[in-house]
DNA sequence: GCTCAAATATATCGATTCGATATAGACATA
DNA sequence: TATGTCTATATCGAATCGATATATTTGAGC
């Protein structure tokens, strides 16, 4: 996830480690570290993903290769499938643009549809604790339920970028 | 971390492993990998903070030890300080219970100094990003406005415990 | 009762990521 | 020129992940 997160901010052009340590964080749900970040550089200009080349003093700007964006392209479009943390989700959103609107609106609708399942299971398990007579902990209620309101609000959103995509289709 | 969780479930009463994993994911911010897990209980056991004896089959059900309890207590009681992820505020608020009221207010308080910090450096950030003639990426403005409404209702769920807090304390 | 499939449960592997820290150049200020 | 603060790369050990192997129990259908 993160290489893919690194080749997308790489498309827009060359950045050096730092940099990309930064604008990863801007995006508001990945504070990366170090020690993830350098070695996953390292990992990329192996494979030939990426090419470093001398920048002032002791930085290095990494440029995505033509093969780089070949993986790119690949990572982007590969189906989410299974296998989809909320991570992988924030990062193919944020490159989401690459992608024409039809394949938009089905990444966004199969998200969906994974947070309604994830919310009817948590509002069963909810139910069930709040029943059984487990003296259910006033504390751990309170975290189910928010995080009950926060998947809810996560699909409002998602309907909400879904509904956009449909409005600006439309004009066309 | 997870050794603080499994402490704090087994506080309650002796539980095998696989149990733990679904209490953990039952508290809705969590899925714990078996791969996590079990190194857990045996990095806990070697240190006898916990104690495992045979279960039906192939089940072992681990306890909590005193020098667990002890552990755990002085786990609980830690101040967050500068660090503290999500998940560690959202692990120590499970247990929080365990704590007199007054420590708990403390804490849903420094919790929420810290969101609002993150709060306003989000908000520059994406103002920032808005007028730099950077053509702000769609989805990625999104990302970023969508993850401040989180981070808003988050605080407004704090402010929400800190008053419940206060209102059972002027009952008493 | 018997058999097979599914669910339960423990365990382990390699790779990734984390958090902390070391190191060092760039740049402002005095 | 000294000094401190950012900027930036790098590395370490430990924690966690995701996938998978394997064993046991449970239950459905016969």
């Amino acid at each position: 996830m993160l290489d893919f997160a690194i080749l997308g901010l790489l498309m827009e052009g060359p950045r050096h480690g730092y940099e990309l340590k930064r604008a990863l964080g801007e995006l508001g749900f990945w504070k990366v570290s170090f020690g993830s970040l350098y070695p996953a550089l390292k990992r990329l200009e192996k494979r030939g993903a990426i090419e470093a080349s001398a920048g002032t003093g002791r930085r290095k700007a990494y440029a995505i290769t033509d093969k780089g964006r070949e993986t790119f392209d690949t990572l982007l479009a590969t189906d989410p499938e299974a296998t989809e943390t909320d991570r992988a989700f924030q990062v193919r959103l944020a490159f989401l643009a690459h992608l024409p609107q039809e394949r938009r609106v089905r990444i966004l609708q199969d998200r969906r549809r994974r947070l309604a399942t994830q919310l009817k299971a948590a509002r069963e398990t909810l139910i069930e604790a709040r029943t059984a007579s487990k003296n259910p902990d006033r504390y751990r209620l309170a975290l189910m339920e928010h995080a009950m309101r926060s998947t809810e609000a996560d699909i409002a959103w998602l309907d909400g970028l879904v509904a956009s995509e449909r409005q600006s289709a439309s004009l066309t």
